[in-house]
RNA sequence: GCGGAUGUGGCGUAAUUGGUAGCCGUGCCAGACUUAGGAUCUGGUGCCGAAAGGCGUGGGGGUUCGAGUCCCUCCAUCCGCACCA
């Protein structure tokens, strides 16, 4: 062959390697095991652009790497199906979701297919699948079936419990766990009591239980998109998808209780090998909290106010209690004469939405509800506000005020003019008038009993005497909330749960799945159901086993969108099992993730929810791990590179980058694919545009220059570029190492096709090593000289060090320097440029192959074994040493790595260059590292 | 406000982990071959300076024989969380 061509070898090895199932893999337990897993990726209308391979190219070049060095590699791919975006699709066109689904799917497919992945598609899954989501229905029932036992730290089934009612009762909400709002409560009951409680009665107890709920909760209702949101698919207070509006919105709602785990998620972080920065987030996320709940008893009433307060020392600062606006027995609390301010206040806050609350945060508002409170240790009255800064959904919805030591607190003090009571010794210079002093640092002062203690003594202390007297208990509090797991949509898996006398009762495992029925629009019923309402037989027919019109209701919301992402890695291990959601074989051999590569916007969902689920799925024994993936990756963002060109306003003509401030423009999006290293394509850019095929410019040097900007990348911003033309214009291998060469994989950087010419050079000179001008082979079977070994053992060296450090990027300036080296010794010999072939084979597996078998290997190289590295051929006899006088570099002189340090200095003091910076002055110290440097100092 | 990350040539980046700062690539300059070059090859290219030399890894300070790397401090940019009691 003459030339590099590209194309028709990666066309050519793509369908050799289909076609012989080159990637299929299999439990084999002779091999050690590796499982490299890229997040599930949502098959978008829109299609790849050239960010969302990054990932996949660094893993692909890792799976690659682990296979030839000897590993069994799982490395899988397949689709997040069901999602939003297909339906909102769906109710514009009446297109079914599960039509535009497969397009996009085939269209991911194709792109994938040209870029060379190493993925095992035997085993792709799709969450829209029956056979996928019958499993995902599956894992709910199991949730259903189960409660979280806080004694043995685990989640078990339902009967467990049930047993402990009938013989021990209930003696109230264990309280240790503070799960915010969603929770039910119970008030406690004697074991014969349940005995004799009604069906629909325990079954209401044991609602408040199951890890998967149905309870009265408050939700992010989204009016535009019809449906909830969980907290992290809202985004500064509208919704993550199409930026809609979000209220608060009181609904039955399927919940999973998370927050269950919420100590083990916050502490199995430790040992993850995950960024710091997701583990933050994380732990931020979950949010635990050290504190104290305090019961204020409410002056001339029967009950009490419950608070969470993390300084339960400064409860001697406390000067009045806040009530959110929502909270519960907020009416008990509002005396004859406040009744109407305060039910004017309530209802102006519910009307602000979330995000207005948000937003202006400065604006202190509150409302005196009338009532006292007794100090549980002053015996004092203390004033009970609503206001609008305490949040319901957190704690139990009502704080302690203590301005003295909570700047919140301080401002809506100083506000209302409430006292502010120090009880913490401040700094002398601290300022009372503009600040509260919130450092948990200092002695308590006026304070009885706390008095003269540094505060996290007097916090201990505090909490022993509250207990003491029974005014409350030591409590931890999270700020992560169960997590809301109906959706009011078709495009989802259905809830495999039907209601008899409004009782939610199981689906029986053995008819899974339980498939998504017909409908005839996908919109919400007249009366406002959720689409599955529309369905012609959505009832249970519980003798038939079977949907049918004559039932029992169905219930008719869908799971979220991250359900089925909550365990798809293990259905990769054993994609087709029909009797379980992975056999025992399969799970115990893969066990986890060993690589799992994906974006960092995932860190408070899908990878909370995956922990979530793989932690359950452990405790009852299905899986043998509780941690999906040990390593992660975050690749950085590609984002996109816009161009601009100018348009004088009202007319046809266009003014090149550096003249457009001599006119008055409009700056336009222009196609980044009409546009090379910023000059315009005058030609294309006509066509690009009807509007457009008038148009003049105004050039400068003759060329049109379009001005640029970093923006996300999207098709609004005409700036995407897609795998699919860089393929075109230079391959798939060239497109896998330019996405390396771009840089370290997290970081995020602009898409810009800057140097790529260089990547493709590289791969023509390495052709250049196989083939000359006339398109014969120069390889020979010579044996390679000292030099040329070192250069191909340096390269294995630098590669393998490389991927097993996940630097990618580095890797491909190495395989550039050992060509180029390669070049300048002319050095064709088989020996060496079959070992190179190996090492770039995980980077450029197309060209590696091709030439790997132009030198006669038959069998593809993915089966080779990485070059063994040998020290050997890197030590050097004599080394030039840098000599620098007072730490400056000044000279190099070399020396045998054998020779004395006397003799070095020796030498190293009667040199030319060092005389000179002597200047006749005595040396006070030569130091001397051997191979690495001299260093005189005078 | 809290937390995380990052700051090195015109640009993307590298630096054996405390030891010659700028590898590799791009861009730019010069040259060769060519009817031509958006092909290929060769040489040069951190900044200032004619040179000797000086300066140089966001700023300042420190430790060290020696600092891009370690410590302190300040600044800038990006990301996440944010009235969480």
């Amino acid at each position: 062959m003459r030339d590099y061509d590209f194309k028709s070898i990666e066309k050519r090895w793509q369908a050799e390697w289909e076609k012989q199932h080159i990637y299929k893999v299999s439990e084999d337990q002779q091999k050690p095991k590796c499982y490299v897993l890229d997040m599930f990726p949502y098959p978008s209308g829109a299609g790849l652009h050239v960010g969302h391979p990054l990932g996949y190219i660094a893993s692909d070049i890792y799976a690659r790497y682990k296979r030839l060095k000897g590993y069994n590699v799982l490395h899988p791919m397949g689709y997040d199906s069901f999602g939003l975006p297909a339906e909102q699709y769906a109710i514009q066109t009446g297109q079914h979701p599960a039509v535009t689904t497969q397009n996009n799917i085939q269209r991911y497919r194709e792109q994938l297919g040209k870029i060379g992945f190493s993925f095992d598609w035997s085993r792709e899954v799709r969450t829209s699948d029956p056979n996928y989501y019958r499993w995902t229905q599956w894992i709910f029932i199991q949730l259903y079936q189960s409660w979280y036992n806080h004694t043995t730290d685990k989640a078990e089934p339902i009967e467990t419990l049930i047993e402990q009612f009938n013989h021990h009762g209930f003696t109230g909400v264990d309280d240790t766990v503070l799960t915010g709002g969603i929770e039910l409560e119970f008030p406690p009951f004697t074991a014969k009591e349940w005995q004799e409680f009604s069906h629909r009665k325990k079954e209401e107890i044991l609602l408040g239980f199951r890890l998967a709920y149905l309870s009265e909760a408050y939700v992010n209702w989204c009016p535009a998109l019809g449906t909830v949101l969980s907290n992290d698919e809202i985004k500064d207070g509208v919704s993550e998808r199409g930026g809609h509006s979000v209220e608060r919105k009181l609904m039955k709602q399927w919940s999973m209780r998370i927050t269950a785990y919420a100590e083990r998620l916050l502490n199995n972080l430790e040992n993850l090998d995950w960024s710091e920065s997701l583990k933050e987030a994380q732990r931020n996320w979950i949010g635990k909290s050290i504190g104290a709940s305090v019961f204020f008893k409410v002056q001339d009433r029967n009950f009490d106010i419950e608070v969470f307060t993390t300084r339960p020392d400064t409860i001697f600062g406390v000067s009045f209690i806040a009530v959110a606006p929502e909270y519960e027995f907020i009416h008990a609390l509002m005396q004859p004469e406040q009744m109407d301010e305060v039910q004017a206040y309530i209802s102006l806050s519910k009307n602000r939405s979330e995000r207005e609350r948000m937003a202006d945060v400065k604006r202190i508002t509150g409302v005196f509800t009338g009532s006292y409170v007794i100090h549980p240790f002053t015996g004092k009255e203390v004033p009970v506000w609503v206001a609008d800064y305490v949040l319901a959904g957190y704690g139990t919805g009502a704080v302690m005020g203590v301005p003295a030591h909570d700047s919140r607190d301080f401002a809506f003090a100083r506000f209302f003019g409430l006292p502010v009571l120090p009880v913490v010794q401040a700094p002398e210079t601290h300022n009372w008038e503009a600040e509260s002093y919130d450092a948990k640092e200092g002695r308590l002062i006026n304070s009885d009993f706390l008095n003269g203690f540094q505060v996290k003594q007097a916090i201990k202390k505090a909490i022993d005497h509250i207990e003491q007297k029974g005014f409350g208990k030591g409590k931890t509090n999270y700020r992560l909330r169960d997590a809301i797991f109906g959706r009011q949509r078709y495009w989802g898996e259905p809830i495999p749960i039907y209601y008899k006398d409004g009782v939610p009762h199981c689906l029986p495992e053995h008819v899974l799945p339980l498939e998504l029925p017909a409908i005839d629009k996908f919109l919400p019923t007249e009366t406002g159901e959720p689409p599955l309402a529309r369905a012609e037989k959505w009832k249970w027919n519980e003798s038939k086993a079977c949907t049918d019109i004559e039932g029992y209701p169905l219930e008719n919301t869908t799971m979220p969108g991250w359900a089925g992402s909550s365990w798809y890695f293990l259905r990769y291990m054993d994609p087709t099992n029909n009797t379980a959601l992975v056999s025992t074989e399969a799970a115990n051999y893969w066990e986890s993730v060993d690589l799992y590569l994906g974006g960092s916007e995932h860190a408070t969902g899908h990878l909370l929810y995956v922990r979530f689920w793989t932690k359950f799925l452990f405790d009852r024994g299905f899986i043998p791990v509780q941690e999906p993936a040990q390593k992660l990756i975050n690749q950085g963002m590609i984002q996109g590179r816009s161009n601009f060109v100018y348009r004088v306003k009202g007319t046809d003509r266009f003014v090149s980058y550096g003249l457009k401030d001599d006119y008055d423009v409009s700056a336009l999006h222009v196609d980044v694919n009409l546009v090379c290293n910023d000059e315009l394509d005058i030609e294309a850019f006509k066509k690009w545009r009807e509007d457009f095929a008038n148009a003049e410019f105004v050039l400068e040097s003759g060329k049109y220059i379009c001005g640029a900007e970093v923006e996300k990348m999207s098709k609004s911003k005409h700036n995407v570029v897609t795998p699919d033309s860089i393929i075109e214009d230079y391959g798939a291998d060239t497109l896998r190492l330019y996405e390396m060469f771009l840089g370290p994989l997290e970081q995020s950087k602009p898409w810009s096709t800057q140097g790529i010419e260089g990547v493709h050079r590289f791969l023509k000179k390495l052709w250049k090593l196989f083939y000359n001008a006339e398109g014969q082979l120069l390889v020979s079977t010579d044996v390679p000289d000292k030099k040329e070994l070192k250069v191909l053992h340096k390269l294995i060296k630098k590669v393998g060090e490389d991927i097993e450090g996940f630097s990618f990027n580095t890797s491909v300036s190495s395989f550039m320097i050992c060509v180029n080296e390669l070049t300048d010794l002319k050095c064709s010999k088989k020996e060496i440029l079959q070992a190179i072939l190996i090492c770039l084979s995980p980077y450029a597996p197309h060209i590696s192959e091709e030439l790997w078998h132009a030198l006669g290997n038959p069998n593809s190289i993915i089966n080779a074994s990485f070059p063994e590295f040998n020290p050997a051929y890197l030590i050097e006899d004599s080394f030039s040493y840098p000599v620098s006088i007072n730490g400056k570099h000044r000279t190099n002189i070399e020396f045998s790595l054998q020779a004395s340090p006397q003799e070095m200095e020796q030498k190293v003091l009667s040199d030319e260059t060092v005389l000179k910076w002597l200047e006749g002055k005595p040396a006070k110290k030569v130091i001397i590292v051997k191979g690495k440097i001299v260093n005189v100092v005078i």
